[in-house]
DNA sequence: CGGTCTCTTGACGGAGTTCAAAGCTAGTGG
DNA sequence: CCACTAGCTTTGAACTCCGTCAAGAGACCG
C-alpha cells in the first residue's frame, strides 16, 4: 500500500521510518474502475491525487461535446497536473479513470500540515512542480512545430508506454488533431518504414 | 529602482525595510536595447531575471532559421518561464530585448542564500511557479482549439497590453501560426464587426 | 531619403477536417 | 462460454483552412 508513492519521494529524498508512516496516514486509498469519475468540471476540489496504480486522464469539453485531454497520469503521476491551484476553486475540468486503478486523496489542509510536519517533502513537491512545469514547455514547444505527424513521433517517443494503454482518439485528441488523421498518418509512417527505397517498375 | 520587483513581491508577503534593501542588493541592474541579446542558446545561464522595465521575448529557432516564440516578458515578468531549470544547464533558447529594457539579475547561487535570509520569499517564488504553470496550462488549452481564428482571440483577450506592443509576425509564431494567416484572419475578424448583417442586394 | 522591417494581398497546393459507412475488438450479459 | 453490443479504428470522397511563394505597399530609423 502506497508503496510507489513512498518509493516517488524516495528519488528526492531520505525519509525515516517516522516520516513515511505521518506520510502514509495523510492519505486516503480511493479505487476507481474503469470510466469512473474522479472529479468533475465546477465541483471545488479538496484533494490532491496521486495515482498509486492505473491510469487516469484529465479533458475538458468543448464544442459539440468534444473531449480535449489535458493530461495522462499513469501510476506514479499526480494529477491534475500538480498543484497549480491549491485555493479553493471549480475544477476546471474532469477527471476519470481509463483502467482500474487505485488513487491516494490528501485533502488540502491536511497537506499543508504535512509540510509543517514533514519539511522536506517541500523539496520533493517544488521539484515535481518543476518537472511538469518542464513537461508542458516541452508540450508547447511540441504544438509549435507544425506537422501532426512529428507531434505524434514525439508523443511515442516521451510516452512509449501510454501509447500502449490508451486508447487511439484520446492521443490524437491530447495531440489537438482528429482521430481519423492520426489513424492516417500511422499507416503512412507504418508502410515508410517497411519499403525505405521503392521500386518504379518490377 | 527596482520598484516594480518589491511591489510585486509585496503583494504576496509584508517585506520589512530590511529586507526590501537585503532584496535589492542582491540584484544587478542590466539595461538593453532593442534586439539586444540577455542570452543565446547554447550558453550556460547562471541567472534568474526579472524585467524592470520594457518588453523581451524567449524564443527557439526551427528549421530554416524559423522563429518560435516560447515567451513574452513585459515589465513585471520572470523569464525564462521561472524557475524550471534551477540547477546549472543549457539555454534551451534565447531572450533578447523587444523595447528598450531594464533587466534585474540575480546570480543563482545569491538566490539560493536570498532564500535562506528571507525565507518568505519562497512563497512569492512559489506562487509565481503556479501562475506560470497555469498560464502554460491554459496556452495548450487554447492549442486545443483549432481555429487559428480562436486562438487568436484568446491570445487579445489574455493579453490585450501585449497585442498593442509586439510586431504581429511574433504573435503569430507565439501561436504557431502564419503572418499572413493571421492577417487575413484579422481583416476577416474586422469586416465581420462592422457589417454584422450584409444586404444582398442594394 | 534609402534600407530594413512589417503588414497585406493574390494564387496555388497540401495537410487536416467533415461526414459517412464498414470492419474490428473487447467487454457484458445471458 | 458464446453472442451481442458498444466503442474503437479504418477508409473513402469532398471540402476548408492554412501554408507557401511571391510581390508590393506602408512605416520607422538612421
Amino acid at each position: 500500500m502506497m508503496e510507489l508513492l513512498i518509493a516517488d519521494i524516495g528519488k528526492e529524498v531520505v525519509l525515516s521510518k517516522a516520516e513515511e508512516d505521518i506520510i502514509k496516514a495523510s492519505f486516503i486509498v480511493k479505487k476507481l474502475r474503469k470510466r469512473q469519475y474522479l472529479m468533475q468540471f465546477g465541483e471545488v476540489f479538496r484533494h490532491l491525487f496521486f495515482v498509486e496504480k492505473g491510469m487516469l486522464r484529465a479533458y475538458l469539453k468543448g464544442e459539440k461535446d468534444m473531449e480535449h485531454v489535458i493530461q495522462f497520469a499513469p501510476e506514479g503521476s499526480w494529477i491534475p497536473d500538480s498543484f497549480h491551484q491549491l485555493e479553493d476553486m471549480e475544477a476546471l475540468y474532469n477527471i476519470d479513470a481509463l483502467e482500474h486503478s487505485e488513487v491516494l486523496l490528501i485533502d488540502r489542509e491536511i497537506y499543508q500540515k504535512l509540510l509543517v510536519q514533514v519539511p522536506k517533502l517541500e523539496k520533493y513537491f517544488r521539484v515535481a512542480m518543476q518537472k511538469r512545469l518542464r513537461a508542458l514547455h516541452m508540450r508547447v514547444i511540441n504544438y509549435l512545430t507544425h506537422f501532426a505527424e512529428d507531434k505524434y513521433r514525439m508523443f511515442v517517443n516521451t510516452y512509449p508506454d501510454i501509447v500502449q494503454r490508451v486508447p487511439q482518439h484520446m492521443i490524437a485528441s491530447y495531440l489537438g488533431i482528429k482521430p481519423e488523421t492520426l489513424s492516417r498518418n500511422r499507416k503512412k509512417m507504418a508502410t515508410r518504414r517497411k519499403e525505405p527505397a521503392l521500386e518504379s517498375k518490377a
